[in-house]
Parts: structure tokens; C-alpha cells; sequence
DNA sequence: CAACTTATTGAGAATAATCAGCAATAGGTG
DNA sequence: CACCTATTGCTGATTATTCTCAATAAGTTG
């Protein structure tokens, strides 16, 4: 959960043998311009790049978005609509959770600092190396608990 | 996150102008008599099912799983492995959480009292009737640290 | 307890997200 | 600048999950 740069992501991919693409260097680009609370999902990302005259495959946008993922620079988050979605994974001010109801998928985003520290506890007990930590709560949400909508 | 029995599975589906079914039964069954740690995708729940002589088809083991999720009976599990998992939702002191390599998948379950009271808390303070609360750390395990499998 | 309404099931087809294979391209290193 | 190989973009698979629809059966009512 670092702040990246251009410079310090391609250190860290080349770091590994990997290297650093135009198309990489824009995708966390884009997401580090997203505003607080937005979240993509790879076709998403695939719309946005294509409005912003810079085109990428979907095969490169499902690679690098795992990528990124595993090297702990984005946060995979399964929001309940069938698909993932993604957002930057940031440290603890910015950390954050998701509070989802499933009947609408209406999503809340909450803080609370002493699970990010849970998290990290546990996962050093473990001898892990921890990329993300998040809190999900499945719920029903006021309107939806009054709706006569079924499931 | 009650305990049921088949009488109060009843009797809730009933409120709400649903029906108990041999095959809602018998899988509310199976997920009450797993060992403690596992959890079951919907091709798993099938296939326990076929070898238990109690063949239920496909589309109403994908019906009863969001059914039986969306009522707090049972938690949908995001274990990175490209489908979901289901295990029985329970209360306190049973309650636990996931610790999840995203290279192998391997899985450790560990309790933590607070994230529970956090997730009711949140969904409290937002009128939301929580479902089900669970932390999700990914990360990678010792073994994986020290692979030399990319990605 | 028999008739009735409608939720539920099962089978198979349809959908949607994600991945795989491969030739062409282009980073990074010396 | 030349080389090696990681990466890209197509296109075609896969795979999980949902949909459709006729047949069945749970729960209710007289």
C-alpha cells in the first residue's frame, strides 16, 4: 500500500524482470485520478480509455488489472454485481470498506482504522505478505428492506 | 446469522409467501453437517449431493445458494479462485474470517470478536439489516514469497 | 381432504466475464 | 544499436451463472 509514481512502479516491475508499458503507466494513471469513492470494473476501464483517445485491449486491461492487483498497487473488490471491480488500494487515512446491499447494490464506503491493523497483525502472525485487507458487509438496505421486490 | 432447523426455515420462508422444498431441506443439511473449514462451491454441492443419492439439479442449487445467501442462512465467500463458495453463516463465537494467498489460493480462517461488532455497528448506524460480515486479507503465504512462478 | 393457486423444479439454451494461444511489437540491457 | 523476451492485441475458448418454460408440488382455503 504505497503511492506510485511512473517511476516507482517501473523500479518495481523491473525489479521482477517485468517492464513498464505505456499502456501500464496510463491504466494507474487513470486510477489515481478516479475521485474518492469510484470504482472500475475492466470494461469500465475499457470505456474510459477509449473516450480518452487512448485505446487498450481488454485482453491488456483483464492482464494488467490482475497485475496490479498482485503487486498490491489495486484493490479487487467483488461488489455483488457479477463482476469485479477495482479501485487504488491506498494506506491508512485513505484505507477504507464497503457496506453493500445486496437487493440493490447500493454501496456505502465506511473507515475504521483497527482493521487495517488487524489485518496486518494477522497476516505477519502468518508469516503472509499482505496486498489488501477489506471488510465486506452484505446487507439490506432501508429502501430495499420496504420493497415488495422478491429475493 | 441464526441457527435454523428445517421447522424455522420453514416458517421464515412461509412469512414471506415462499415454500420449503425436500431440496432446500437437504441443503440446508449438508452445509449444517460440514466439517468445520469447508465451504462448497455450487459444483461441489452438486456433486456431494449425486454421491449422497440425492440428486438436485444444477439451477436450483445456483437458486437456493442466493436464496439461502440473501437470508443470512448461508455466506457467499469470495476465495480468488474464480467462483464462489458458500458455508454456514454463524454467529459469535463461531464467526470468522478469511486470510487468502492470491497465488495459491491456500486459505486460513482465523476469529476476531471485533469485526463482527464493527459490521454491526456500521450496518446499524446506516439502517442497513445485516446479512453477513466478513475481512478479507489478501495476500501472499511464505511458500509463494519464495516461488519463482511469476505473478 | 380435495381443489386451487402459484412458487419451485429440472433440462437445456443463453449470457457474460475472463482467460488462452499466437504472431507481431517494443521495453530493457549490454 | 542489436538482442532477448515480456507484452500487446486479436480472436477464439472456457467457465460460472442466469434465463426460459413446461411440469410438478407446497401451502392455503372452503
Amino acid at each position: 500500500m504505497t503511492i506510485y509514481t511512473a517511476a516507482s512502479l517501473k523500479a518495481e516491475l523491473n525489479e521482477k524482470g517485468w517492464r513498464l508499458t505505456p499502456q501500464r503507466e496510463i491504466i494507474l494513471e487513470i486510477f489515481q485520478n478516479l475521485p474518492k469513492g469510484t470504482h472500475l470494473s475492466a470494461e469500465d476501464l475499457y470505456n474510459t480509455l477509449e473516450e480518452d483517445g487512448h485505446p487498450i485491449s481488454l485482453s491488456t486491461i483483464y492482464r494488467t488489472l490482475k497485475l496490479m492487483a498482485r503487486m498490491g498497487i489495486l484493490r479487487e473488490l467483488e461488489l455483488a454485481e457479477g463482476h469485479k471491480h477495482y479501485e487504488i488500494n491506498q494506506p491508512a487515512p485513505y484505507h477504507h470498506h464497503h457496506l453493500i446491499c445486496v437487493k440493490c447494490n447500493k454501496t456505502i464506503e465506511f473507515k475504521n482504522d483497527g482493521i487495517l491493523k488487524t489485518g496486518t497483525k494477522t497476516a505477519q502472525k502468518e508469516g503472509y505478505h499482505l496486498l489488501d485487507c477489506q471488510l465486506i458487509i452484505h446487507a439490506v438496505c432501508p429502501t430495499c428492506q420496504r420493497s415488495l421486490i422478491p429475493l
